[in-house]
DNA sequence: GTTGAAATTGAGACGCAGTCTTAAAAAAGA
DNA sequence: TCTTTTTTAAGACTGCGTCTCAATTTCAAC
């Protein structure tokens, strides 16, 4: 099939620091750190996430590429964000009830992650970062002679506009 | 609010505060508030629910039920968890991707709940309370103009016997 | 560049948690 | 008791996610 070779946007190869694909080294040496390989689709796939703004879906990806005529399947994408999210390079989050909502790490270390409040009422979702919580749950896990790899930190609640808004009504 | 006694194990039963029906009396206002009917489906559910240590799931009630004889549908199961989540009465959570496990909340007012470390690698559930992220939270929230209505603290990682394991391996 | 073992893919079947639909049954107030 | 409204059981259904497997692609060795 077509065979086009593809190389990053136009790289401009300037510096030495590979900025525009710090996350696709990354993504590439965890692939062979575990003995898999990069392909053309996991590459499109960490491509688009992190042309995405905010949180996104599995199906928001499958439709992006169905709508652009790319056929990569619902399977690959699924395996794809399981890579990534053990890569580090992207979070999953779950809200309410529904399915799986994804966003990428801000930063590849992890150290910086925000969690979230969750307004119950108009979906909407705020980030929040605590330096304080966060030592205080390090405390917890050496408490319990835990050794913590993530977590997840959700309020639900009820927003500003909603509140003002159930207010008014 | 109010009456929040606290209730150890076996309480001296010295006051007047219903200790057995509590959760029961709760469980009946909440519906009358909504205009909701008690049923002996409902009751029996929250009987068992408040018979039961820790977590459960679902299918748990419904496995134990249709083991003893007693039909109440899948449906029933979930609306019911539904109203009791609503009312205060008990919690729901999830952990990992599958379906969601439930418990009851530890106290009617909700102040002293607790939050989940939890061990990907044995699926072990532990739980703390610390009351400075607690606090914390509820600063954080204020920041956002956010009304919190719960949330989930869920810390993943290996517990400490699988640490062992894994060292001796 | 060619080769070939091993990994990956797409398509759809599948599994599971949870919701919806319906007629029949039960609750609660008058 | 009667009447109205809610609730129920059963199972069809939905949506998310996983699995299967033959065909394809990667990539390191040649």
């Amino acid at each position: 099939m077509g065979a086009s070779r593809r190389r990053g946007r136009g790289s401009s190869n300037r510096e030495q620091v590979p900025r525009e694909g710090d996350e696709r080294q990354v993504f590439r040496s965890h692939l062979r750190r575990h003995g898999l390989k990069m392909t053309r689709e996991r590459d499109r796939i960490l491509e688009e996430i992190y042309r995405l703004e905010g949180h996104f879906r599995p199906d928001d990806l499958l439709v992006h590429f169905r709508g652009r005529g790319v056929r990569i399947s619902r399977a690959t994408i699924y395996r794809t964000l399981d890579l990534l999210v053990s890569a580090g390079l992207v979070r999953r989050e779950r809200f309410r009830g529904g399915g799986a909502h994804y966003e990428r790490a801000h930063t590849v270390e992890g150290h910086s992650h925000h969690d979230h409040l969750y307004c119950t009422s108009c979906g909407a979702i705020f980030e929040f970062h605590n330096e304080e919580i966060e030592r205080l749950q390090d405390e917890v896990c050496d408490g319990f002679g835990f050794e913590a790899h993530s977590h997840t930190h959700q309020i639900s609640g009820t927003c500003r506009d909603c509140r003002r808004a159930s207010a008014t009504a």
